[in-house]
DNA sequence: AAACTAAACGACCGGTCGTTCGTGTATTGT
DNA sequence: ACAATACACGAACGACCGGTCGTTTAGTTT
């Protein structure tokens, strides 16, 4: 039988419904105004909670924050990292991967698109603890990423000189300025674009040419 | 002779001087902390003017903003695209161009990197003249890079079969995204894989190995 | 039913924001 | 010499910021 206390006492499943509608709406809106240019009070206003009523749940507003940055990175591996995985290991997953993260562009899941975007924009110059959990959000993808290249060349898919670093960092450029372009230009084009980039890079190293599609 | 008062008054001379000095501020601490992260307070502890002495210049903050964004695209234009059109037309006016974008980041000539990555991200999805003048300075950058694709192409540099947009779109996203990384990850290897990435890729399209560099 | 506890509230704090206003001070034209 | 002009200033404004306070509401325990 459960006892924990956490799951059964009303009043904390009552809390932790908030706590968690709170994050979700607040992942929302830094991915449009940043976590610094949220203010509590738009928020509260947004969840449809008190100001103060924040102060139950976190001391102040980097611990917010900090907990909004966890929240965007689980989000991240439920909607990217982890339907990618469904894809057979080697370059079908890596593109699997490239086409999971579009698609959550695409898609429109967060009103400003990409909350890493904006939030890594918004504090890669600003020391604090914030900086260091969003940098460290960004390595792990980036390895994880490294990770799916080198699979696949362990596996023969991608030539034994392909560098994962490199490759790594290219598909995540071509992906991450899908948001800025698409927003600020093209609509939909950045997305082909990026896909495309990718796709062609991946078939021009893959000696196995069934396993990644021809457009 | 010289009359016009602009360049003779000696008040308006100094009022000009301090108007370029503070747009200059302005656009290196923008780059850290976004156009409107910045404020009118600590712009003028900044530039050593009082903070009521900006309404001498400017009627409001937007009207700064959209200073600012002239006064860095200006930068951009005697900084990236004049040093650039230097070299020969072609791949290798274009991958010129990619090398002076890289040089200005790793050669910290902004604070934080580069003003337009930080004022893209924070206004792509806030509707008004700031958006609309930052989306025409990318659309102008993005027109300019595919002008110079184009420009390789006819020179038969580039196979005829090369798409411009596709081009310009893949040179941008690896040269943008080097900021975020080098600032929160790699230092300087972020610029490294940025130039390799377009140079292999030029160089797999270029049917001249010799107009560009091996590495 | 009384005692206790977690969550949420409204009112308010000091501080900073962008902005306005009245004044001072050089420099200019007459 | 003396207004007129252009720039810059200090003081102050209302709005909003993150954060604190004492209190109320809802659920649990005994």
């Amino acid at each position: 039988m459960t006892t924990d206390p956490a799951t059964t006492d009303g009043r904390r499943l009552r809390g932790r419904r908030s706590r968690e509608a709170i994050l979700e709406r607040a992942v929302a809106l830094a991915s449009v105004e940043g976590l610094d240019g949220l203010s509590l009070g738009r928020l509260a206003a947004a969840t449809g909670v008190s100001k103060s009523g924040f102060f139950a749940h976190w001391p102040g507003k980097e611990e917010l924050q900090l907990d909004a940055v966890e929240w965007a990175a689980q989000q991240w591996v439920d909607r990217i990292v982890r339907p990618g995985l469904a894809a057979p290991r080697g370059v079908r997953r890596l593109f699997a991967v490239h086409e999971a993260r579009l698609r959550f562009y695409t898609e429109k899941v967060l009103p400003g698109g990409c909350f890493f975007l904006t939030v890594q924009a918004e504090f890669d110059d600003r020391p604090g603890p914030v900086r260091t959990r969003v940098a460290r959000a960004l390595q792990e993808w980036i390895a994880f990423l490294r990770g799916l290249v080198a699979q696949a060349v362990e596996l023969g898919e991608l030539p034994p000189g392909a560098d994962p670093d490199q490759l790594a960092y290219e598909i995540d450029a071509l992906g991450e300025m899908v948001v800025i372009h698409s927003r600020l230009l093209d609509g939909e084009e950045a997305a082909v674009r990026a896909r495309r980039a990718v796709l062609d890079r991946l078939r021009a190293l893959c000696p196995d040419p069934s396993l990644l599609p021809e457009d």
